[in-house]
DNA sequence: AACCGCTGGTTCACACAGTAAACCAATGAG
DNA sequence: CTCATTGGTTTACTGTGTGAACCAGCGGTT
């Protein structure tokens, strides 16, 4: 087996970001690698800063809150959050409902940043989550403003449902796209978790790639479809002011 | 020169996070390697989908938004940002003002997360910043949960002024870490940046060891000395519940 | 035009870094 | 007391990654 050193480290921090904590056995086991191999790699990698040991038994190994500090600057996740934070705020105060950015992590969308709403109940996503292009306000928002080309691509793959009230069928999908294109938002209930409604808009760069979305999401008892209108332009407005700000890809 | 290529690698992932856009002649002179080097590790790189090529000439190099969702998970980061996430909304509340949640990499404070103040007028730090220990609320805090020896070791570096009213001399930080022992919470009045007052308590793991701080932070026009004891007070309160959920490093 | 200093990218022979298999010591379950 | 784990170490070999030298393209200056 001939390997890059530095692939098998990429794979040692993503394997151990997801399973953490583990040990060393299970580790090299998971990436199919002798565990002299393994090992080597993550003392370099704790060398580094990225890894440590801890956890429960205290030889597991865990990411350090250096790789978080190092991926947050960054690219679209950088600057892009930057333009997006004053608008999101903003748009935070005006509909009193959480707000998401999602940004596109190959065929997924990454929740980049979240403004919190004072209520009590409210929809809850980690920062980081990958979100499904099909289930879920930013998603399908995200998937409107691409080209039919990447849409069937995007819906060529294998569409899990998430909860019971998830889209799966690939021409419903293309159906609610257009729907979304006609209307401007886009509107999910309890496509991605029971009970939540969200409605999103895609965010263009100024030569009009979709480089993200915003997002409004709550509990469906306080998102009722009375108040979609007036929700889904003040989305729509967020994410035309935030791509303005945003030069290119 | 001879360099493990993985260390290479993660220096490269750092410095494009830093530099970031950058092209390859810039990138090898910062990393002083040749540019056979550093292209095939940003070629590799970009195959694991952590650096892509971009910007304004096309050729520059950035971090992907994998890098973020990769690291955002993880150890602390997680699992002490999830512990938190409860006590800092309802601090959020009770406050009305930003609530910082920040954890240790090496010699600093990261920012982990941030609950946001309704108020227009608010404090501002991007998630992911680099807080130092000495000029901060929430540094100041972490600091007095620290061990003599730990202290003695952070302030033997060279501590360099953020604003004009940092803190920089070592006996006076130490005599301000005595009176937050003392009163239960720190108190930095524009060390941070001008105009911004924080008061910060330390969270401490079941076993005594401080594993990071939680802060109000606002205006100082509106965190004003007479707040000081009831706000200092809320904070302590939070750390503690914060810890009291968190089990072990 | 020719020259310059730069850029991103390519080629190649050699050395050394990374590999896997075998091996230890310690632990916990049966 | 076995047996099957665990984390970690040692080894000799091989193939990966290394840097120097090399292209080709670009924008100014003369």
């Amino acid at each position: 087996m001939s390997t890059h050193s530095v692939v098998t480290a990429i794979k040692v921090i993503e394997a151990v970001s997801e399973l953490q904590p583990i040990g060393l056995s299970d580790l090299a086991r998971h990436l199919d690698a002798s565990k002299a191999t393994t090992l080597r790699t993550l003392t370099t990698l704790a060398e580094m800063r990225w890894l440590q040991q801890g956890g429960p038994t205290g030889t597991d190994w865990l990411l350090t809150s250096h790789a978080y500090a190092v991926g947050v600057r960054g690219g679209a996740m950088g600057t892009l959050r930057e333009a997006a934070l004053g608008p999101m705020h903003q748009l935070q105060l005006e509909s009193t409902e959480t707000i998401h950015l999602a940004i596109p992590d190959g065929e997924v969308l990454i929740l980049a940043e979240r403004i919190d709403t004072p209520h009590a109940l409210r929809a809850f996503l980690a920062l980081g989550s990958r979100i499904p292009l099909h289930a879920s306000g930013t998603g399908l928002a995200f998937l409107s403003a691409c080209s039919d080309a990447e849409i069937e691509t995007a819906l060529s793959r294998t569409l899990d449902p998430v909860t019971t009230q998830t889209l799966t069928n690939p021409a419903k999908i293309l159906a609610e796209i257009t729907a979304i294109r006609n209307r401007g938002y886009s509107i999910n209930v309890g496509g991605l978790s029971d009970g939540i409604t969200s409605l999103g808009a895609p965010i263009r760069s100024l030569n009009g790639r979709p480089i993200g979305s915003v997002s409004i999401s709550g509990p469906s008892s306080r998102i009722t479809p009375d108040r979609f209108g007036a929700m889904g332009a003040l989305v729509q407005e967020t994410a035309l002011r935030i791509g303005s700000q945003y030069p290119d890809l």
